[in-house]
DNA sequence: AGGCGTTTTGCAAGCGCTTGCAAAATGTGC
DNA sequence: GCACATTTTGCAAGCGCTTGCAAAACGCCT
């Protein structure tokens, strides 16, 4: 659909259409930018002209000026999660739809330039979605100090300065306990993430208050911490196997733990779930092709994502508000993993 | 005349670094690109003052005066699907020891204004990595006219005249049937990925060829049309069970069909391999965890990421020069999966 | 028709950086 | 010590856009 007109090299600016539609490029860049006071039929003949001319905004120097960028700075640690492209894929659409790009950004490979890194992001972006557990009071800080916009995935913010979405941690793993318990369990091992994240903490408390709740003993030795990836999945449900009282489940405190689990449990010559009831937390895609597949605590990834950006979004329209809050529930998903104990 | 706008934002430009050093501002910009003819100690004065004054360099400025903007983007259809984040993985990391940053794109909902896409994906970067089979064509044109660095990962370019990355998709499929016809099959079924795309027409000119190699007649209601996604991998497994003729193996061109497939033959009381070998093309990471583990045809998908990023690079730094391309090995895969037949 | 309050519009001044060009500094040969 | 070739450096002019300010148009009143 492209027309007749011009030089496919050199890029149409406000310039162009501003002669083209007879008025000054300031006018051009207000109709753009849906300022108010423009006649309706200047910015009618503005509109005609951009769309003939096939204009498209130059998003650096918008950004430069003062303007938006229309971009948003999204940094995470890792790619190859299942976990993070979930939450990725929300952002993503949301962003879509509300006319803005995005920026990745990865935390490794910038230790100790953190400062410096989210100078960077701030001068390229609008605003930043975290999705960073381990590092980001490093990045909070430098952050914050600059009055940035930004909200947090999956992290609660004790001083309340950041925006945040997160799920029911204590429900979920509440809720995981309790149906292990109704099953019969007794013994049930867990791993957890990396006890600094606040999620993980949160998990393990509802965890504890379930067993308290069906006045079961707690036995530290059950509890294994773990860092929500794999491999040290695989390596905590190793210790909990080598116990000399086995437990006859084990709650994996992400889903990602809970593969590495698998792999361990089944190694040993056990099987799930007829030797050991295997739980998860997130419900991956993954979770669903496993065999025998994963009885998990859903969250609503996606939609994590998305509520993201529309806090964000909100922060960038609303300036002086204070940073919102979500707080999302959680599911219990119950699959062929877990059934009642021997 | 700099002293006094101090926003709290980000006050330390090269104006600022050439004050604190006692040189002009363009002195500085040079130092910082590492320019040829700047004497050394200068070179040193500029630099401490900007370490100093914890200088962080605006993108946007230097990309809209027409320096690099050390932005490269990469154009994906999908987020949430291993493929992709493997290669991403590749990239990313390859760009960061590179000192790039990635902006991610996504093609989905942007259907109609792909060109527009293209001018605003080319204002904001230096480069473009294309993960995109389907729509690239429409991207191509607008990013050719502009004669814009861009190199094509898993794609073959006719042309010749985009650098490009890719597996030996016809030695990877011929390897893979190759392996079941050994295994002792001869009905074997196939799952292509969408036939407009070079990758799955070569890999399934590698399915022929082995065939014939090994005078096994072809007999084309083996061979239906897949898109190398989940679900449609599960609908074309169900026909291929439907055959009056059931084939005793499958080869998914692809995991993700793969993936499709375990279901629909589980789901049809069948089990893997006993009754049905199953093989697959990616070796994305579940396919390590499915029961039975997949056998599949690997292809280094993170190191096809960094080379992608590689052979962008030599564009920019090389824009004469022409396009590069790569082909890497596959190399098969063999896990519980594939067995003889009965 | 003249006056006054409101819209609309245009101009100029940057945002922080790169770069061509010319001036300044340095070095060389004699 | 001088003329000239060679580094180094600084200045000015933008890159494409936003925005404060003031001028121009317009509307409506008397």
């Amino acid at each position: 659909m492209s027309a007749d007109n011009l030089r496919p090299n050199q890029p149409v600016t406000i310039y162009d259409v501003a002669a083209a539609a007879g008025v000054s490029y300031s006018t051009v860049s207000r109709v753009l930018n849906g300022f108010e006071f423009v006649k309706e039929s200047t910015r009618v003949k503005v509109m005609d002209a951009a769309e003939r001319l096939g204009y498209v905004a130059n998003l650096q120097a918008r950004g430069l000026a003062g303007g938006r960028s229309n971009i948003i700075g999204l940094l995470v640690p890792v790619l190859d999660n299942s976990y993070v492209s979930e939450v990725m894929m929300g952002i993503d659409e949301a962003l879509a739809r509300a006319g803005f790009n995005l920026m990745l950004f990865t935390t490794h490979r910038h230790a100790g330039k953190e400062q410096q890194y989210a100078s960077t992001i701030a001068s390229m972006t609008d605003g930043l979605i975290l999705l960073v557990p381990l590092e980001s009071p490093i990045y909070l800080n430098a952050i914050r100090e600059r009055n940035y916009p930004h909200v947090l995935v999956d992290q609660t913010d004790e001083s309340g300065a950041s925006a945040s979405v997160s799920g029911t941690n204590w429900h979920g793993a509440y809720e995981a306990t309790q149906h292990l318990i109704m099953l019969g369990h007794r013994r049930i091992g867990v791993i957890t993430g990396l006890l600094e994240l606040s999620s993980a903490r949160e998990r393990l408390n509802g965890y504890r208050a379930a067993l308290q709740d069906y006045a079961i003993p707690i036995d530290e030795s059950l509890i294994v911490e773990g860092d929500y990836l794999q491999p040290r999945g695989y390596e905590a449900a190793q210790e909990l196997l080598k116990l000399r009282e086995r437990p006859s489940a084990i709650f994996a405190m992400n889903d990602l733990s809970a593969l590495g689990a698998m792999d361990a449990i089944r190694e040993s010559g056990l099987s799930i779930p007829e030797d050991i009831s295997l739980v998860g937390f997130d419900d991956i895609p993954q979770a669903a092709i496993t065999h025998p597949k994963l009885t998990t605590v859903r969250q609503p990834l996606v939609q994590m994502g998305r509520i993201a950006v529309r806090l964000l979004l909100e922060q960038l329209d609303h300036p002086g508000s204070p940073p919102g809050h979500e707080t999302l529930a959680t599911q219990l998903v119950i699959r062929a993993s877990s059934q009642p104990p021997r």
